[in-house]
DNA sequence: ATCCCGAGGG
DNA sequence: CCCTCTGGAT
């Protein structure tokens, strides 16, 4: 696809997605970071629920590194892989403690060093706290991707490369709220209600599900 | 039953 | 590449 179709593509569910949110509006790195780990396999329902209180208690990765992983764990129980993430939390800021003077690094090799902290949460900080020219590429952005022609790919870093390469900078940041959100409710992974997307002009996608009573 | 805004380990 | 971690929503 050219820039100037995936900029109408972007500009499209823009428009329809007047005020994109979520747990991506935490803009200090630390508390961005945290959530984005939280968020993996879980509903963002059960993020958004749980976060403020375990923000409050420890805003900082020192504060956080002191809670400790038992009383992390009692915040975040009712969200979904809750052990593992409390030890990868736990972990990471004892690390930001010790090795990068409690400061969340502006650097891809440090964040993808710390646990729990993969190339997607990585980008999430690099793009939305600092910045940064990248895309934080998720299950429904790779679907996306692939389905329109946006971006093809075979890995996930391929398709974060093309819409890097295709979306204007200053607008990659919005595209995430707008591409997950279109994913999770147009752009589903089974049947995806093609007739009602605002895009279909720009998408290669053939709609394999009828419209309702049409 | 099946899926989720992943990452680590085998 | 495949498996596992896990509660909640649908």
């Amino acid at each position: 696809m050219s820039r100037a179709d995936a900029a109408a593509f972007i500009g499209a569910l823009s428009l329809a997605n007047p005020s994109p949110r979520s747990e991506l509006h935490y803009h200090d790195p630390f508390t961005l970071l945290v959530a984005v780990v939280l968020s993996a396999q879980a509903t963002d329902a059960g993020v958004n629920k749980a976060t403020p209180a375990l923000f409050a208690a420890a805003p900082t990765p020192a504060a956080m590194a002191a809670l400790g992983e038992a009383e992390i764990g009692r915040h975040i129980r009712t969200i979904g892989l809750w052990q593992s993430k409390a030890r990868h939390v736990a972990a990471l800021s004892r690390a930001l403690v010790e090795q990068h003077g409690g400061v969340v690094p502006h650097d891809r090799t440090a964040l993808e060093a710390l646990p729990g902290v993969g190339r997607k949460t990585a980008n999430v900080v690099l793009n939305v706290a600092f910045g940064e020219a990248t895309m934080a590429v998720d299950t429904h952005i790779f679907r996306i991707g692939n389905r329109t022609g946006l971006a093809p790919g075979k890995t996930p870093r391929a398709v974060e490369e093309g819409l890097v390469a295709r979306i204007p900078a200053d607008k990659l940041r919005d595209a995430h709220h707008w591409l997950i959100l279109h994913g999770r409710y147009v752009c589903k992974a089974r049947r995806p209600e093609c007739w009602r997307c605002v895009a279909a002009a720009w998408c290669r996608y053939p709609a394999k599900t009828p419209a309702p009573d049409a």
